[in-house]
DNA sequence: GGCTAATTGTTACATTGTGTAGCATTACCT
DNA sequence: AGGTAATGCTACACAATGTAACAATTAGCC
């Protein structure tokens, strides 16, 4: 299972794959009515988080006559599990357990 | 207990911050040779990071001499649950379960 | 079939973050 | 007191991020 997926998500393109996530399926102004409150956004902004999204691999599109809809390359838990996996690498010396204890602390889990 | 760390750690500061983690206590040249082998930097290098990092307020520095000790303001479990929780509001829709749910489909913990 | 409005393609750009470092200055310690 | 080591200040190139305009295309209605 070799995978590169390196790339990172910025907070903006987090905010558009959840809303991807969510719908399982969406086209780019569904995503942009879905933020209009919290994060009001240029079609043109949208389909740009879109393209690079693709680019980074998290989402793949197909087309419906002229339209594009994108859906999830990838699960939210997937990408999850693998921020989480970097967090215990680079904090806490590749032991899960030292960072099961340090969520105990702060109340994450009990 | 408000606190304001919302500041994220690049990757060159989460080396340079181990580094400090493991120690407890480190000069700008303990980072420096510490990290040697695997990167080189000049010594100014390792100091604006170091400036940077005590910006953001993961470490402090006390003067022995005319000797900078830097040491952690915060734990890296600490570092390491904040991220944690970040990824759980992003990702999870704020359920831990759903976290250790991905968690454990990856085989990251069992 | 042709037109129009909706969609995509292409390109740009200002800001900020990141890594990298030089050089001036200061002040211990011998 | 002077040299050496440490800091203070500043700079800069490159990538990531957010934001978007404008051009080109084409699906679908009339």
């Amino acid at each position: 299972m070799a995978h590169r997926d390196k790339a990172r998500l910025s907070p903006l393109e987090n905010k558009v794959m959840n809303v991807v996530w969510e719908r399982r399926v969406a086209t780019a102004d569904d995503v942009r009515t879905a933020l209009a409150r919290s994060r009001p956004m240029k079609d043109s902004t949208v389909r740009t988080i879109l393209r690079r999204l693709e680019e980074k691999g998290f989402i793949e599109h197909t087309v419906q006559g002229r339209t594009f809809h994108f859906a999830p390359r990838v699960a939210a838990q997937s990408v999850a599990s693998n921020a989480v996996r970097g967090i215990i690498e680079r904090f806490c010396d590749g032991s899960v357990e030292n960072l099961l204890v340090g969520m105990v602390d702060s109340d994450l889990v009990s």
